[in-house]
DNA sequence: CGGTACATTGAGGCAAGTCAAGTTGAGTGG
DNA sequence: CCACTCAACTTGACTTGCCTCAATGTACCG
């Protein structure tokens, strides 16, 4: 039983633009069906390609980078709306790989109808451009946070995301928002230890700023929590859904 | 005197792919002109939107974010062939700003027909979302270099995408290739102190694996260059030029 | 109840930051 | 031609934020 795109919950929240009855249409035909990822599923992997690409419907994961070194970088957390595979999608070999960390539900497309889009409907190839470039843009952030920030900004900048990355995507029941990660995941995000990571989480929570346990954050002052981040976010405008 | 897209300079450098005379002939239409930019001068800037775009045709210039704090990041270096402006074209503001560091060649484009190349060269559309996925997976790897690697890798990382970089695009004479920038500059864009890049460049001078003085970077040793960088480089296939 | 996975806490060490002084070279003006 | 300034690069001494190691706590599960 899979999601008709007309029906799409996605489509009432407040982080994506809305969508014309012609859109909606099309994408009914684009979309090739569902999938179904458990916990720990490699939906992507680094250094090969995909015959389909994704949109990540329910669930969280990770995409990240294994170096030759062993070490992991978390490029980014894959929520509710966010596309997958645009690089295999358009330069044919994915250079992070996307792991479901909950249960996932997939919207699935197939690479082979990738191409059309741009011809058959250029204002969704637009879309994907501006899917991309919103992508830059975050990590564009993500990269002034790590090199010029120290361990607590880093951190709190990172909670902030998810806070108002999760609103936007209708993923909050009174002021909790689900975060199924592990201090692994966010340290290996940030660039930090694990043992540090840990500490600044405690620091946070001690100052009543932030808490995340067992699951779930709860941002106490956004206010502090903002200041301490001490960056502009960049994109608070509505996105495209694909 | 602007130069013909026909007869571009950069057309003949093996980092791009090829282009064919119907593309050429719509370039010519698109391209508007060419602008001559002084050493430091403000090509783009933060939080601001443009009524042109770009392509860097010969020169070289800065991407950087301006933090709160009043620190610097510098997102990437601007070479020749670079196409500047994306995020102007699809969000209509840029997150970064671009800076001129020598005296610069661009070709512009007027934002106004951005939209019009997704619908009437669809082909062009996809190779602008191509290149947003190249600079996607180009950030992708600076987060992993300046999360998890130490000084001497990430400066190593950053000279070798220098060398290669350059290469591909005709800028190369015996080993030698124009590296115009400040250290300061460096240290910003790999996440480190000045002081610290410097002597982390003296030592990597010491050891004859790479020097940079004087404008000019000439790598000795390839090999252990690369391998002290410890990332696979992503992106080595011909890259589609605006 | 032992085993595993994750979170937590303390102690010690090192990589990188900060501060400060000195060198070099280009540009300027008396 | 020399004295001065200024910007970039260099080097040494000191400080510190973060990493590493190692142990303990806690929940869940077969």
């Amino acid at each position: 039983m899979t999601v008709d795109c007309q029906n799409c919950p996605l489509r009432d929240c407040e982080g994506f633009q809305p969508m014309t009855d012609d859109t909606v249409h099309f994408m009914r035909r684009f979309k090739k069906g569902e999938l179904q990822a458990e916990p720990g599923t490699q939906i992507m992997t680094q250094g090969s390609s995909s015959t389909h690409l994704f949109t990540c419907l329910e669930g969280q994961g990770v995409r990240y980078k294994d170096l030759p070194n062993g070490e992991r970088q978390v490029i980014s957390f894959v929520l509710p709306g966010d596309f997958i595979g645009l690089q295999a999608g358009v330069m044919g070999e994915m250079t992070h790989s996307v792991e479901a960390t909950t249960e996932m539900t997939l919207c699935t497309f197939n690479r082979s109808d990738f191409w059309n889009l741009f011809k058959e409907q250029p204002a969704r190839g637009f879309d994907i451009t501006r899917i991309a470039a919103l992508e830059e843009c975050f990590l564009g952030e993500a990269l002034a946070v790590i090199g010029q920030l120290k361990a607590r900004a880093r951190v709190a900048w990172a909670l902030w995301r998810f806070q108002t990355r999760l609103e936007e995507v209708c993923e909050v029941t009174d002021g909790h928002v689900p975060l199924p990660f592990k201090q692994q995941d966010l340290a290996d995000a940030v660039g930090l230890s694990l043992v540090h990571t840990n500490k600044t989480l405690a620091r946070l929570r001690e100052d009543q700023i932030a808490t995340w346990s067992d699951g779930w954050l709860t941002v106490h002052d956004p206010e502090r929590l903002a200041a301490e981040a001490a960056v502009a976010d960049c994109e608070t405008t509505p996105r495209p859904l694909i």
